[in-house]
DNA sequence: TTAGTGACACTTTTT
DNA sequence: GTGTCACTAA
């Protein structure tokens, strides 16, 4: 509570009641939230009977680390020492994980299996694949991946298949709302939902059944929502659902970081909570203790662009500082060459450590030629953001095994596994046990029995299937007895799974990479070793696909806090560096070609807020760069300096004019403040 | 059945 | 540049 604001305290102390919190980048958004579960607590309200929502489970885990040392500070040792028993704690998590809590427990009430799974992008796309082909649309008039963006943008809206018809405009929407309709069947009839599910099952859970809303409202006395301006409908109505109770309900916002509009995120329900809570306690922060009034400046001269918004002035409450710098390079093999040999030479100085930088990317393809550079400067980093530790082959691998473990019924996990490593079960093999199981109506796994004692199988094949029986069974027993870490390290160890990867990655460098994943994925495993029974294997599953709010271990942890992170501006949202990097300021990039093609103008405004959200994440110093060409597939490109660069500079008048008139006033890769 | 080769399509952002 | 798919040789 020492060293708030007014502001600030007022929004910590008043405790009952809804209150919107107005908050500017680094006014200490994240700081109100943390105090002031502290301060429920500390005031009697149990803490377990807290929820605290927040949008990238990056902000979560940082959320929950936060809020852990505050509460830890409350209460000196003494019960916590004993430690046999776990200290409760508040619900601190993202929407989608806080949606499969509720759906384990009501799910069936809609039809579906209890023990449903979440289904990853490929078996979207592969229901997807199937629908298509069963309404007979031919893959150049409707791609999967266009169906499925088409279907996401609908569920988003909370439109369900039968109603999509009649919101369908063009002739490809009405296709897919035909092809939605079976998508969704599909979807129930294989116990699987899709992410967008999590959220649209949820809000029908609650408006269906009453008193299921009314059995999780009870499950909590407060309410806290981070990044309110991110959400969507059905997380509106959700949040209003859980709440409407008791009423004490607190979100947090700032529509200037509005950056999922894509994804059907609202600014307006800003806008809307104090006509949904009359008596909402409005408090504003507009004190930024972050960032250097010099970044500031260049922070509130791009967000000015935009007409769309509520006035808002950012006071700085510290100095003027370093004036952001702007590079132009030739190409963007330099550019990473000169991030890194800049970031190398600032850690010379005393006090600077690898932690404190972050590059940051508009597009999940940019970091890598960054990684190439880091690793051959052997300066430490981390990816963040992105799924792409559970992308990793055997990673997927892995979770497949453990996923059919825990339900072998579970098909494309099944089909992932079948032959990896490879034991004798081909394309020919499979093709008639899946025959075999759509003959009877049976997944695939039940099927094996009775293929196997009819003798439907030529002798060499049959063995190795019943093999794998045999090992899929073996891992059925182990996982009644062992935590998932063990089990998980059991999986790797019978499917002989190491000396596949030796096989496949004859790199020994490779190969130490693919071990360490192996080895990343137990140890996030085995941090949920409280039970041993399904239902932790199911929980440790369930936080994987979607995308859990604390995986990986301390001691990991620990290593990205001393690392250079490299990541998309999305998932910078809510963190702050010393030192950022945003690179490939180009038009085409960030604005992102697809919001240039875009029909509404706004589509620019967005991309406007996220340059806004990736300055404002720069606490001392902030180097924009640009490449004079890039390579696109190989082939070299010419582009053009993002227009947010000379909106920033005061120099928009120029945006317009080609590169080459303005490139003389850049020759020293600096440019003079307007 | 598997390994190896070459053609190919692909790139917004997250859960 | 890179991951996936189809085809071919063993």
């Amino acid at each position: 509570m020492a060293g708030l604001n007014p502001a600030q305290r007022d929004a910590v102390q008043t405790l009952t009641g809804p209150m919107l919190v107005l908050a500017g980048a680094g006014t200490g958004k994240t700081r109100v939230v943390t105090t002031r579960i502290a301060e429920l607590i500390r005031r009697g309200t149990p803490a377990e009977r807290i929820l605290a929502v927040t949008f990238t489970r990056k902000a979560a885990g940082e959320m929950q680390e936060r809020a852990a040392v505050l509460l830890s500070r409350g209460k000196k040792g003494a019960s916590r020492k004993r430690g046999k028993k776990k200290e409760p704690r508040p619900l601190i998590s993202t929407f989608h994980s806080l949606c499969v809590k509720i759906l384990r427990r009501h799910i069936h009430q809609l039809g579906y299996p209890e023990k449903f799974t979440i289904c990853d992008r490929g078996d979207q796309e592969s229901i997807a694949r199937t629908a298509l082909r069963e309404i007979r649309v031919p893959d150049e008039t409707l791609r999967p991946g266009d169906l499925l963006a088409i279907i996401s943008n609908w569920k988003n809206q909370s439109i369900e298949p039968k109603e999509a018809a009649s919101v369908a405009e063009s002739d490809r929407e009405h296709l897919a709302a035909a092809a939605y309709r079976r998508y969704q069947s599909k979807l129930k009839l294989r116990g699987t939902t899709d992410f967008d599910d999590l959220l649209l099952l949820t809000e029908q859970l609650m408006t269906k059944h009453p008193a299921i809303r009314r059995e999780e409202a009870g499950l909590f006395d407060q309410i806290l929502v981070d990044e309110y301006q991110d959400t969507n409908g059905s997380q509106y109505r959700i949040v209003k659902a859980l709440a409407m109770g008791h009423r004490n309900l607190c979100v947090v916002g700032d529509d200037d970081q509005s950056i999922y509009g894509w994804r059907g995120a609202e600014v307006q329900h800003i806008l809307r909570f104090t006509k949904d809570w009359p008596e909402a306690k409005v408090v504003r922060l507009e004190e930024n203790y972050r960032s250097t009034g010099a970044i500031l400046d260049y922070a509130n001269t791009l967000i000015a662009f935009n007409s769309q918004r509520h006035d808002k002035i950012l006071r700085p409450a510290r100095g003027a500082g370093q004036r952001p710098q702007i590079l132009q390079l030739q190409d963007e093999t330099q550019e990473a060459e000169t991030v890194i040999t800049g970031i190398q030479l600032a850690l010379q100085q005393p006090g600077i450590k690898a932690g404190d930088f972050a590059i940051l990317c508009r597009t999940n393809e940019q970091p890598r030629i960054f990684e190439t550079e880091l690793r051959k400067a052997k300066l430490p980093y981390v990816l963040l953001g992105g799924m792409s530790f559970f992308d990793r082959k055997e990673v997927r691998d892995l979770v497949a095994y453990l996923k059919v473990v825990s339900n072998p019924t579970d098909e494309s996990s099944m089909l992932r596994i079948i032959n990896t490593p490879p034991r004798g079960i081909g394309a020919s093999t499979v093709k008639s046990l899946m025959a075999a199981a759509v003959e009877r109506g049976k997944p695939l796994w039940e099927a094996i029995p009775e293929v196997l004692s009819t003798g439907g199988l030529p002798a060499a094949a049959a063995g190795s299937v019943q093999k794998f029986q045999k090992l899929i069974q073996d891992l059925q027993e182990l996982a009644e007895r062992l935590p998932p870490g063990k089990l998980a390290d059991a999986v790797v160890d019978r499917s002989n799974y190491h000396r596949e990867l030796d096989r496949i990655y004859p790199d020994p460098n490779d190969r130490e990479a693919r071990r360490a994943s192996v080895e990343e994925l137990i140890n996030a495993a085995t941090n949920y070793s409280d039970g041993n029974d399904e239902a932790t294997l199911r929980e440790f599953l369930d936080d994987v696909a979607v995308g859990g709010d604390d995986l990986g271990d301390d001691k990991e942890k620990e290593l990205a806090r001393n690392a250079v992170a490299l990541l998309t501006m999305h998932s910078a949202k809510g963190l702050e560096y010393p030192y950022v990097y945003m690179v490939g300021m180009e038009e085409g990039i960030l604005p992102h070609r697809r919001s240039l093609e875009a029909v509404e103008a706004s589509a620019i405004d967005e991309e406007r807020r996220l340059c806004y959200v990736g300055v404002t994440r720069a606490q001392e110093k902030l180097t924009l760069s640009f490449a004079l060409t890039r390579r696109k597939w190989g082939k070299p490109r010419e582009t053009t300096p993002s227009r947010f660069l000379y909106e920033m500079t005061g120099q928009a008048e120029n945006a317009k004019k080609s590169s080459k008139s303005t490139s003389k006033q850049r020759k020293t890769g600096k440019r003079a403040k307007p």
